[in-house]
DNA sequence: GATGAAAATTAGACAGAGTCCAATTCCTAC
DNA sequence: GTAGGAATTGGACTCTGTCTAATTTTCATC
């Protein structure tokens, strides 16, 4: 599926195929994302890609994470009141959130089925939908 | 479907019924979301509560809602990476989330068939399943 | 009706995620 | 190497939501 290596100089055309100007710390963004194939939030990333010396801003880290989900490079996935989640994996797929842990996982849209969905409303297109199970850990009677 | 009206003295019943004791800021939030049927924010509920005198806190509107929350009175729609709403239906249903006016629209579930889901990892259970579909007006090249 | 304890409410301080802006740095084309 | 547009930056700012200690309300018991 994932047929190539996450090099730097990969991402780079990557970047490039997708209309964005890879510059440093652009790729370094998108190497923490693409090389771990995890779901991150911004703090997270911006503390992958400071953790050996300092080189990207809190603005700059937010502005990109912007620019590639425009860009369909990323998808934002909204699950944590709190905050928002990064996923480098475009591929059509649903998610499992736990309450309790906050870990997401993915479930692969290819095998699930869904019918009887309603016309939407005129003049709107759709431009995707999330499916996400909320689970808790077994007898947990909080929150 | 909605069988009585939402006085207040029904409100304070059910209330009582979901193990809520009916307090009057607790009766006026519950007023607030159910004579309306409608998805509201914190920062909503605050303003409706208190649009003819200021009568009700801050800290009490967030307490009374995760209450309602935690009592299943009410769900919680996480869509907007900025605020959460609350959703006084509790039958099961999807929305429709518009990304450019935000708003939220409900889609029946029992036309809906989903199928194909995967088995739960071990030792969690699921305590519900989120739908969403985003749209965007049509011809909308932004965001 | 007074008394006291538990429950609920409150103002405002606080925290954390995300945005904004003006100043600086970086790239690229000449 | 100069000019100009693109990108980055620190830090102030906004907004949603939480926390806390003090006060008010509720309610059972005398
Ligand atoms: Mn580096
Ligand atoms: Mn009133
Ligand atoms: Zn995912
Ligand atoms: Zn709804």
């Amino acid at each position: 599926m994932n047929k190539l290596q996450y090099t730097r100089e990969n991402l780079a055309d990557t970047l490039r195929r997708h209309g964005i100007n890879p510059t440093h710390q652009r790729i370094e963004i998108a190497h923490a994302l693409f090389s771990r194939q995890a779901h991150l939030s911004a703090d997270q990333v911006m503390a992958i890609v400071n953790e050996k010396h300092s080189e990207t801003s809190k603005a700059t880290v937010y502005n990109t994470l912007n620019l590639f989900r425009q860009k369909k490079l990323v998808r934002e996935v909204i699950v944590d009141p709190s905050k928002v989640f990064y996923d480098p994996n475009m591929e059509p797929h649903y998610h499992i959130y736990n309450l309790e842990s906050g870990e997401l996982t993915d479930i692969d849209a290819s095998s699930v089925r869904i019918s009887g969905l309603p016309q939407l409303p005129g003049g709107v297109v759709a431009e995707g939908m999330d499916v996400v199970i909320r689970v808790r850990p077994e007898s947990d009677n909080n929150s």
